[in-house]
RNA sequence: GGCGGAGUAGCUCAGUUGGUUAGAGCAGCGGAAUCAUAAUCCGCGUGUCGGGGGUUCAAGUCCCUCCUCCGCUACCA
């Protein structure tokens, strides 16, 4: 059995989950669900970024103690899941025992190869803003917020990322899907390209964090603290074998772009240097606007994935994050768009299509279709029936590529192929002509296909999909992609709608955007 | 500044190694049909393919140049 590991990014607790957290987390979801149709072995994980100065200035400026606030928010981000319909199989926190645990013998093991050592780091301290910048980032002498700046020098550990650039080099050209799209790759390399310099991996300047073994006046630099995530999820480090570690040698990290090079180039080099294999993939995806401008709490244009699966169901969120975004491109986020997405293909073409021909097989047949004599079958089921397949094969080549958009066109190219089938079979005129096993051909061709179909549109709308499939009475271990066809016999049962209109008339009365 | 991406119908985008009258979806207009959530089906686009120049029998597709937008260019994540 082929087995996947996949995992979203452990979020950042400093704000709300917004629908760039809903869309990274949807992705993986409908990974998940599609990998598990094809009989794979899943391991899906998400949880929450804990650690760091800004947590803490957070918290004291909400005025509540550190692990509290996190507390809170990272029960947002838990929340959110089952709002979205997600099916992880964990959950993971970094301020959990079993978390400081990984992150500290992981530590110890870079320190043990060498690739850990004491040494100063300097720059250009803001007092008042309490941060530091680089010589070019100077404006007239002052920081960039204003503030006068003085050299400072603190000590630091520094990994030995210098020694990494032809080890990484070398793994990117052995695995050249190893970071889609390929953009990103070309963004990666040439950061390589540029000459690496060691990595800053600890601080002293704040203490909400995993002190460093045996030098407790350090915290370790949230990014390894952060990434060290996806092995506490497998078990690291207690008995760890990496060569027994299915999941891990099938990881697929999916990722935001804005965090694309610490997982392309600081992971694999730590990963490396602790003497485990770097992850299988990492698929960057592109950045949500919010009506055409940059999502801003300023600006008062953040939408609320929670709002939307409120209102108008998370089926349909999904759908619409999932359509509507390019790979690896930037998209923007409308409501005005998503009303259109939802009425144009989940109600009028996908949900009419399964609704009309439920309707007239429980209307017109009693209820009931069976497997037809091969006379009973014209040139033009074949072509249908074919067309069907070949673009569904097309979708799985997507969708296996992470372009869920295109998977979703193809399904929309299947609803309408089965529309002008249905139109051009008229399956009325043949029931008013008498001639009733023709008509039960159509059908169950016909029924087939949306079946198909369903199952799948069911990654991605996995509650509609649920309840087409049970209105089809078609016994549920059946449901899984690559079982496609339908028992000889079928008997439905009533009917239902799926997927209601939205009156998309007056935009206003709907509340969508987060409140603080 | 350097490297990279993008600029094609009202909107979102497809357009392989240059080759017949530049395509799809959505929106819009007209018609048909009536099994279905007035859903569906059929028909309808005179687009300076960002501007200019060049190569070629032939360029959205190659070369040069200019304009616009965006991403990356390490110690906030």
């Amino acid at each position: 059995m082929r087995s996947i590991y996949i995992t979203t990014p452990i979020y950042y607790v400093n704000a709300k989950p917004h629908i760039g957290h809903a869309y990274t987390t949807i992705a993986c979801d409908v990974c998940a669900r599609y990998c598990r149709s094809q009989h794979m072995d899943v391991k899906f994980t998400s949880g929450t970024d804990e650690h760091g100065k800004k947590i803490e200035q957070s918290a004291q400026a909400a005025g509540i103690e550190t692990q509290l606030f996190t507390d809170q928010v990272s029960q947002l981000f838990r929340d959110l899941l089952p709002t979205l319909n997600i099916t992880n199989d964990d959950f993971i926190r970094t301020t959990e025992p079993r978390h400081k645990k990984a992150v500290e013998y992981f530590w110890e093991r870079l320190k043990e190869h060498g690739y850990i050592y004491l040494g100063e780091y300097s720059g250009w301290y803001d007092v008042r803003n309490e941060a530091y910048f680089s010589e070019e980032e100077l404006v007239d002498g002052k920081s960039p917020l204003g503030g006068d700046v003085q050299r400072m020098t603190e000590p630091c550990y520094f990994f030995r990322l210098s020694t990494f650039g032809r080890q990484l080099t070398e793994f990117y050209e052995d695995h050249p899907d190893f970071i889609l799209p390929i953009q990103r790759k070309n963004e990666v390399l040439s950061f390589i390209q540029q000459g690496l310099k060691d990595l800053a991996i600890s601080r002293t300047t704040f203490k909400w964090g995993v002190k460093v073994p045996k030098d407790p006046e350090h915290v370790v630099y949230v990014w390894l603290d952060a990434l060290v995530n996806y092995l506490t999820l497998n078990g690291y480090p207690e008995n760890y074998d990496q060569n027994n570690d299915i999941f891990w040698q099938n990881s697929v990290h999916i990722v935001g772009k804005e965090i694309a090079r610490f997982h392309a180039v600081y992971w694999p080099a730590f990963l490396m240097a602790a003497g485990i294999q770097p992850p299988k993939q990492v698929v960057a995806h592109g950045w949500w606007l919010s009506e055409g401008e940059k999502m801003s709490k300023s600006v008062g244009n953040v939408q609320d994935p929670v709002k939307y699966c409120k209102l108008f169901g998370s089926d349909s969120l999904r759908f619409y994050l999932m359509r509507e975004l390019p790979f690896g491109a930037d998209g923007n986020f409308s409501l005005e768009g998503f009303i259109n997405r939802h009425n144009a293909f989940l109600v009028n073409a996908f949900g009419n299509l399964c609704h009309r021909t439920l309707s007239f097989i429980k209307n017109q047949a009693d209820g009931v279709v069976t497997k037809p004599l091969s006379s009973e079958y014209k040139p033009d089921d074949a072509i249908y029936v074919d067309t069907v397949n070949s673009a569904l094969t097309k979708a799985k080549d997507d969708i296996e590529q992470y372009s869920f958009s295109k998977y979703l066109e193809k399904l929309e190219y299947v609803t309408s192929i089965s529309n002008q089938y249905i139109d051009r079979q008229k399956p009325w005129l043949l029931l008013k002509d008498g001639n009733v096993s023709r008509m039960n051909a159509v059908l169950f061709t016909l029924l087939e296909q949306v079946y198909k179909l369903t199952k799948y549109m069911a990654p991605v709308t996995p509650i509609a999909a649920d309840k087409i499939l049970e209105q089809m009475n078609i016994p549920h271990t059946m449901a899984i992609l690559h079982r496609e066809r339908i028992p000889e016999r079928v008997e439905i049962k009533d009917p239902e709608i799926v997927f209601e209109k939205i009156d998309g008339s007056d935009l206003s009365k709907f509340d969508v955007y987060t409140n603080d």
